[in-house]
DNA sequence: TGACATGATCGAAACGTTTAGATTAGCGTT
DNA sequence: AACGCTAATCTAAACGTTTCGATCATGTCA
């Protein structure tokens, strides 16, 4: 900038009013001072503007897993939406381990991001401190947090896996075996209790043997699909609370020589583009993940725009159950197909 | 850091010596400053300290879909091989824009990047001139670029698409229909002349109205199957060159009432998670993802780490076909098949 | 004792912007 | 002609670091 002042024989604060339009200056100036930045390739530098305006005009974003179909598309829907309006996104995957986390928001907030979105890997009493004193607008994803009074945007996850459940219930179904990541994360929890209430409701029993945890990843679906599936009184249905499980569950179903829906049925949480071209089409909780990642953004931008004050929002969305093929009507063949 | 220094009773200077151990300070300054840091709970600014520096820690990478199964893969590896680095990643998603990705990679720089990995949509003029004048270290991802000589990352794509289409030949297809994207960027024109190749090499001429462009989305994927499939002489086989068109084709075969492989055999560029526990079973070539995100970072980090000015480097990887069911072998069945 | 090397600490400039406040010129009023 | 007003421009401080060179105390050696 001092290189194109001086070019143009003005000052460096008419050039920048100039850029920044917060000044009028005077058409000959204007075109002086044009010329020379075009004829130096002037671009100003973000960095120096961040420091003395002490905003930066990017956000942090940090999920678990980028390779999660859900977490894929939310991701993508808010880098859209900050990009389009100018802001940049500094991207963050946790593998769900909790300090990882907590660093990665540390390294964010040290660059001076303006503002956050999580989706919270674990308890938050260390995100907690973390943003408290850092002064800047976080907005929960996907997960609620204790003790971080934010805006947030989460799933009906209880409601929704309730419906799910109670489909299944209604298709004849029994013994409903239910994988899920650990319960320490709302939607976990959520889910959870979801199950409980749609059995409960229906006065069916809970059978603690029926329900598995694992951490999030394929090889635990498989795992506990296997231990379900070799006991003497297997389930006859199979519900994934979480979506990359579910392939380890369809692994296991087929290295154990059974099949979908004819042996078992199956369905789980989050769809994916694939869903209604193969066999057997998965029926599956469905977030609406445009409208997801459209509200996280839209939270966290008026935050930005300097709403800073209002007091915590938190929006809850609706899933929708797709009903596919994958889980069949039980009817007279409950007691063969249970034995 | 100004408080520190007061708390602590130093100057700034030695504060920051002993932050960045720059230089040796006395055990009783040390420890007075590390507890006036604690006291004060003091962060050191990043942006200030770019500033000085001129440099971010930070790279920005900007890819067409983070949706595409094969960008979410490399992205991700990318963004875990420069946070172990200590840097941070700013994601860029293009929607295969050209104007897009150039505002972009201008964006980027202007936040004074370290570096870039661009998967660059279209040709390199722009991009060329942009990089040139910001002297900033870019690898290139999955897309060489005319002009843009630097490092880069690519497979060998000529010569996947040629196995896998020998494969089809081999097990008897003689009418394959071709599905790519558009051909101004390196890995579709280079595919389509795998594709060429492999039909010469078997002797077999190139039925043009076999060949179908799209713009790399589901829809486009479809409409072109939809035309071959209700031609009077359609392809006994289909391979896509891109995998979210794939959807496309397989929802088109679906729609039209035929089946695969029974009817109609299929193929497609890159692997995804799915891919061999639904219905039928993919056939693909699959991209070491791994390798390539991988390779990509560590090409950078070392430009980062200061090796400015060797030659580029050019690596290019080798996909592997993954057969599965979903081309089946035609023999005697050929030609009524293909009538 | 004086000269000198060594080690610890500090002062101040610099990085490239923005912006408050000062300065100047031009103009219309009285 | 003197005055004030407005618009255009400039000067200089500030943002929070890093780092060069200066300063100063201490110990070593002749």
């Amino acid at each position: 900038m001092l290189h194109v002042a001086e070019a143009a024989r003005v000052s460096v604060a008419t050039v920048s009013a100039l850029i920044n339009g917060t000044a009028t200056v005077s058409p000959e100036l204007s075109q002086r001072i044009e010329q020379a930045i075009r004829d130096i390739g002037y671009k100003r530098n973000a960095i120096a503007r961040s420091l003395k305006m002490g905003t930066t005009r990017t956000i942090g974003l940090t999920v678990p897993h980028i390779t999660n179909p859900f977490f894929t598309d939310v991701v993508s829907v808010i880098q859209q939406a900050f990009d389009r309006a100018g802001y940049a996104v500094m991207l963050c995957c946790t593998d769900e381990d909790l300090n990882t986390q907590d660093e990665q928001i540390r390294l964010l907030l040290d660059r001076m991001v303006d503002g956050l979105i999580v989706a919270r890997v674990g308890d938050g009493a260390i995100l907690k401190r973390i943003v408290d004193d850092a002064n800047v607008p976080v907005v929960l994803l996907d997960r609620l947090c204790k003790g971080v009074d934010t805006d947030a945007v989460v799933l009906d996850n209880q409601r929704a896996v309730f419906d799910a459940i109670t489909y299944l219930i209604n298709l004849g179904h029994r013994r409903i075996g239910y994988i899920t990541g650990t319960s320490d994360i709302s939607p976990m929890h959520d889910r959870m209790t979801g199950y409980r209430e749609a059995l409960h409701a229906a006065g069916l029993p809970i059978a603690e043997e029926l329900i598995r945890f694992g951490n999030f990843h394929e090889i635990d679906g498989y795992n506990a699909t296997m231990q379900m599936l070799s006991s003497h009184d297997r389930p006859s249905a199979i519900f994934s609370a979480n979506n990359p499980m579910v392939i380890g569950t369809m692994k296991a179903i087929r290295d154990i020589g059974l099949s979908c829906p004819e042996d078992i049925s199956v369905a789980c949480f989050d769809d994916f583009p694939w869903s209604d071209v193969f066999q057997p089409q998965l029926t599956t909780v469905a977030q609406p993940v445009q409208a997801i990642g459209e509200q996280a953004a839209n939270l966290l931008l008026d935050r930005l725009a300097g709403n800073r004050d209002a007091p915590p929002r938190k929006l809850v969305l609706k899933g929708r159950l797709m009903i596919r093929n994958s889980c069949r009507p039980l009817g007279a063949m409950a007691q063969s197909v249970s034995a």
